[in-house]
DNA sequence: ACAATATATCGTCGATCAACGATAAATAGG
DNA sequence: CCTATTTATCGTTGATCGACGATATATTGT
């Protein structure tokens, strides 16, 4: 929820607001969603399938449920993956256009 | 670790030890080094101009030098960064070759 | 040797992460 | 309605982050 805003104090000092600044903050929290060996295997699994159930990718990687559906909430609110929800399960993919907007960020670094 | 052993625990003969395994770690790593806004600037100053001392980073981020150091150090572990010690300066620069690898790792997604 | 400069390190503090088990919430089916 | 299934959330614990000021370290120049 309040992951943006608390990546800085940012109460001083504004004298040169760069358009560095928006795009580091971008890439840093697309960065931030991917910093982690468990989420790194989640994007790379729902990737190469299209799409998931939570139930699947559990049974993928070494971690509770419970864990694996915090990488999974973390990995939303950075846009890189969308859920939809499908009766009592939700059908995980990956958001094509914010890994494109990773790619792009990471590229032109 | 306490993967659940449900009715197909029959499916782990020869998965073995998946090329995604380092790899994830490789990249979560190296996501980790720039998941964060200050080390993104930081590294972009670097590739732009090359080479680069501490105090002009500090110079150009809002934050302390203790801190901008903490960061320098934490590019430098992860490769990103190198940094070339020149009488009482240290000279930055950006590690091509890891900033190659992490971009491959990332364009191969 | 001493002073000045440039970085690194230390110690601390509040905030956040990562992991888990337990439990809640939502829905499909009998 | 009740139950089973699937996922999300809660609460806790230990570890790490991010920031700072203060201090240590290293080197140059006088």
């Amino acid at each position: 929820m309040a992951k943006a805003k608390t990546r800085q104090q940012e109460c001083d000092l504004p004298p040169a607001k760069l358009p560095d600044d928006a795009s580091a903050e971008a890439l840093a929290g697309l960065a931030w969603a991917i910093a982690h060996p468990a989420r790194v295997r989640i994007v790379r699994i729902l990737i190469n399938r299209n799409a998931c159930l939570c139930g699947e990718i559990v049974a993928e990687l070494p971690l509770a449920q419970s864990t694996v559906s915090q990488h999974l909430k973390i990995l939303k609110e950075s846009g890189l993956v969308q859920g939809e929800i499908d009766g009592p399960k939700v059908c995980y993919c990956i958001n094509r256009e914010k890994l494109d907007e990773l790619k792009q960020l990471i590229v032109n670094l």
